[in-house]
DNA sequence: ATAACTGTACTAGCACACACAATACAGTTA
DNA sequence: TAACTGTATTGTGTGTGCTAGTACAGTTAT
């Protein structure tokens, strides 16, 4: 479900938070679908329950999922308002990188290739 | 020269890093042009000088400084390999940006809009 | 040579974040 | 009742960022 890399910089929480994230945004998690309980993730990646914990805490703070003690958490269910938000989020990255590259003198022809389509979306 | 925000929550010593770098891939600084030294610099910014050190170090591993034992730091000649270089780093992040709004469902239109020519450059 | 600069190296200490470990308690469901 | 769920708490270890202080070596102007 999740997949974790140790190479990467970034701590494992977040790298749940944001694959988890990823997943109920594109739909590939439908809105109401059960996460796996804290201790049963926490066994797949053979990592600590807490740091699962605080991953799902964080993702609850942001709306992407809800919690129902003793039942489980769950995928919430206005994904699309989020998917907007983070929309503008990845924009607004976009448009600094591109005034970045600006100031080393990058051309608008050549900023305009980096973002033709070339891969199926799917990655 | 460098401005610390210390609300940002990159370390002190890599905006030095980024700031110094990007004042030299422009030209702001020119090639061969002297540095402040790890104690004047610290004292201007009110920081330690171990951290000046710290950052002054790594930029000259990137080959954006070099460093003369008793005489000071000073902007390295060939910043036009390192400039393009930079270049290719915004390009592979903007393209990794463009993939996963796609995931998201965003048009091309949208991604477009993000990378249009809006500021003059110099921020 | 001396003084006043430069870069460089090193140890020590503090604060914080991340992750693990071990419990404990409360709500839900078969 | 048993076995799940989420949640909270305390403690420990490790690494990073930053500060502080000291020391040593090379350069330059006097």
């Amino acid at each position: 479900m999740i997949q974790i890399d140790y190479r990467d910089a970034r701590p494992i929480y977040e790298q749940i938070v944001d694959g988890v994230e990823m997943l109920a945004l594109r739909g590939a998690l439908p809105a109401g679908s059960q996460l796996p309980s804290v201790r049963q993730l926490a066994m797949e990646l053979s990592i600590n329950p807490n740091t699962i914990q605080r991953a799902y805490a964080e993702l609850e703070r942001r709306g992407v999922i809800y919690s129902a003690k003793g039942r489980g958490n769950f995928i919430s269910d206005d994904t699309a308002v989020l998917c907007k938000r983070r929309l503008d989020e990845i924009g607004a990255q976009v448009h600094a990188l591109a005034d970045q590259a600006r100031a080393l003198g990058a051309k608008e022809e050549q900023i305009r290739k980096w973002v033709e389509q070339k891969g199926d979306g799917t990655e």
